[in-house]
RNA sequence: GGCUGGGUGGCAGAGUGGUUAUGCAGCGGCCUGCAAAGCCGUGUACCUCGGUUCGACUCCGGGCCCAGCCUCCA
C-alpha cells in the first residue's frame, strides 16, 4: 500500500485515489522567464519518479498527470521589456528550452501541460464564480481582489492563524486591499502592458488564479495530488485552496506533496538569491543522468545540497551500476517476485523512499558480480534484467552501460572511439608478447587522456572516466 | 517574534526500541604480468542534558545549533 506524507496533515496517510481508474495530479510548472535551474530540476525529476510510480501501481492509462507553464505574469513583462521583445517570444524561448532540459533528464512529458495564456475563459470564469459568491471584490484601481477573511479555513495547508499573519505582515500594503493578506486575482493592465479582455476591463490574472482554474478545469474540481517545491506551500497553494475550493464549493485536493530546497553552500538555491546553477550549465560537466541520479539519491523532502562533490559521487555509484551490467547476455527474463523486488517496492511504497530503493540497486550489483564471477551467467543475467527492471521506475539505467561508460565520442575534444580502440589493440599486442613496458606505457598515455582500461576474462574494455 | 522541518561514521545519505543500510573515499586480503574493475574483510556513527524502559541513536521533555516559511521564488 502506497503511503504518502500529506503535507495538509503534516503525516504519512494511505494513498486512496479518488477513482483508481484514473489518478489525477497536478504540479505547479515553472514561470518561464528564465532558464530553469537545478531546484526546477527536482520538481521536474521528483515528480516525474511519481508519475512512473503511480502508473506502475495502477496502470499506464490510469494516471493524468497535468503540469502547467506560467507564461504571463510581473517577471516576464519586465524581461520582454528589458529585450525589447514581445512576450510571448520571450516564453516560447524558454518553454523550449525547458522542454529540451526536461528531456535531457529523462522526464516524461505530462499528460497535459495547460498554459496560462491559453486559459483565459477558464481563469476569468472562476474569478466572476468568486465575485458573484462574494469571495471577490473589484477595488478602485480595477484590480479584483480575493477577501480572506470570508474563507475560515485559510491557513490550513501551512499551518498559519490569519492574526499571526497580519501581526507578521513586512510588506508595504497595496492601497487598493481591504486587508493586507487579500491577493489579487485580476491585475487591471497599465498602458502598454499585455492584456485580456475581461468584465472588470483589460488586464491579466493574478499568479495563483491561473493554477486553480487549469487544474480544476484538466482534473475536476476534486483530484488526488497536488505537488510543488515547499516554496509553494505559501501563499501559492494555500491560495489555490482557497480560490478553487470557494470558488467550486468542494473539496480541492486530497494529498499535498511538496519536494525540499536545493541549496548551494548551506543557502537555499533561488532565483532571488542568485545562487543557482541552470541544468543546462550544470549538463555541459555532468551527464544528464548523473544529475537525475543525484537527485533521486535524496529523500525528496529532504534538502539537496548541490556541489561538484556531491555530482562526483553520484558518477561514481552510477558507473558501479552500469558496470555491473556490462557485457550481460539480454532479453532475460525478470523475475518480479524476487525478494530484491518486494524490498524495492517496499521502499518506493514508503513515501516514495528513492535512497533506500537504490541502496536495493546495488545490492543487486554485487549479486550479479558475484554470480558473473562464478561463471553462472544464466542467473546474472536474470539479476541484470531485474535491476535495469527496477531502476527503469527511477527513469535509470536504461541505455546500453557502453554507452554510459564510454560517454560520447569525440566529447570534450579528447580521443575518438576509433583511436581508442587501435591503441587497446596495440597493448594487446604488445602483452601478447609480453612487452609489459609498452602495454604499461599506452595504459598511461590514455589513463592521461581520460580512458580507463579494464582487462577482465581475456578481454580489455575501456571507459571515460 | 510566530510557524515548520532537521541535527547519523572522512563525505553523501536511509533506517530502526535490543542483531550489517547503501554509495563514495580509506585500510587489509583475493584476483591480475602490473594495474583497473570485481569479490571478501574492515571503521569507538547517531548534537546536548534529563526522563520513560531490562535496554534509546530510535519514544517523551528542556537546551544548543542549522535550514525554511511568514514577501517574488521549484
Amino acid at each position: 500500500m502506497l503511503q504518502i506524507y500529506n503535507s495538509l496533515t503534516r503525516k504519512k496517510e494511505p494513498f486512496e485515489p479518488i477513482d483508481p481508474a484514473n489518478v489525477r495530479m497536478y504540479v505547479c510548472g515553472m514561470t518561464v522567464y528564465d532558464y530553469c535551474h537545478i531546484g526546477h530540476a527536482r520538481v521536474l525529476v521528483v515528480f516525474d519518479m511519481v508519475n512512473r510510480y503511480l502508473r506502475h501501481l495502477y496502470g499506464e492509462n490510469h494516471v493524468t498527470y497535468v503540469r502547467n507553464i506560467t507564461d504571463i505574469d510581473d517577471k516576464i513583462i519586465q524581461r520582454a521589456q528589458e529585450s525589447h521583445e514581445p512576450f510571448t517570444r520571450l516564453t516560447e524561448r524558454f518553454i523550449d528550452a525547458m522542454h529540451e532540459d526536461a528531456e535531457a533528464l529523462g522526464v516524461l512529458p505530462p499528460d497535459e501541460e495547460p498554459r496560462a495564456t491559453l486559459s483565459m475563459e477558464q481563469i476569468i470564469e472562476m474569478i466572476q464564480t468568486l465575485l458573484d459568491k462574494g469571495y471577490a471584490y473589484t477595488a478602485q484601481n480595477g484590480d479584483v481582489y480575493y477577501d480572506v477573511s470570508r474563507f475560515s479555513s485559510y491557513g490550513k495547508l501551512s499551518g498559519k492563524r490569519l492574526e499571526e499573519l497580519r501581526a507578521g505582515e513586512r510588506v508595504a500594503v497595496d492601497e487598493a486591499k481591504e486587508d493586507p493578506l487579500d491577493f489579487v486575482l485580476w491585475k487591471a493592465a497599465k498602458p502598454g502592458e499585455p492584456c485580456w479582455e475581461s468584465p472588470w476591463g483589460k488586464g491579466r490574472p493574478g499568479w495563483h488564479i491561473e493554477c486553480s482554474a487549469m487544474s480544476t478545469h484538466c482534473l475536476g474540481c476534486h483530484f488526488d495530488i497536488h505537488g510543488g517545491g515547499l516554496d509553494l506551500q505559501f501563499p501559492h497553494h494555500e491560495n489555490e485552496i482557497a480560490q478553487s475550493e470557494a470558488a467550486t464549493g468542494c473539496k480541492f485536493v486530497n494529498y499535498w506533496m511538496h519536494n525540499g530546497f536545493v541549496r548551494v553552500d548551506d543557502e537555499k538555491m533561488s532565483k532571488s538569491l542568485g545562487n543557482f546553477f541552470t541544468i543546462r550549465e550544470v549538463l555541459k560537466r555532468y551527464d544528464p543522468e548523473v544529475v537525475r541520479y543525484f537527485i533521486l539519491a535524496s529523500h525528496y523532502r529532504s534538502p539537496l545540497n548541490y556541489s561538484d562533490r556531491n555530482l562526483d559521487g553520484a558518477k561514481a555509484a552510477l558507473t558501479t551500476l552500469y558496470t555491473a551490467l556490462r557485457e550481460l547476455p539480454a532479453g532475460a527474463e525478470v523475475h518480479e517476485a524476487a525478494e530484491e523486488a518486494r524490498r524495492f517496492h517496499e521502499a518506493l511504497s514508503d513515501d516514495f523512499n528513492t535512497p533506500e530503493a537504490m541502496a536495493v540497486l546495488f545490492e543487486l550489483a554485487r549479486d550479479i558480480n558475484r554470480l558473473r564471477s562464478a561463471g553462472d551467467v544464466e542467473r546474472a543475467s536474470g539479476q541484470g534484467a531485474l535491476l535495469r527492471h527496477l531502476a527503469a521506475l527511477l527513469g535509470l539505467l536504461q541505455r546500453p552501460p557502453q554507452r554510459f561508460l564510454q560517454g560520447k565520442s569525440g566529447e570534450s575534444g579528447g580521443l575518438s572511439d576509433q583511436e581508442i580502440e587501435r591503441l587497446v589493440a596495440a597493448r594487446n599486442q604488445a602483452r601478447a608478447e609480453k612487452r609489459w613496458v609498452e602495454a604499461d606505457r599506452i595504459r598511461d598515455e590514455l589513463k592521461k587522456e581520460g580512458v580507463i582500461l579494464e582487462d577482465s576474462g581475456g578481454k580489455t574494455s575501456w571507459r571515460r572516466e
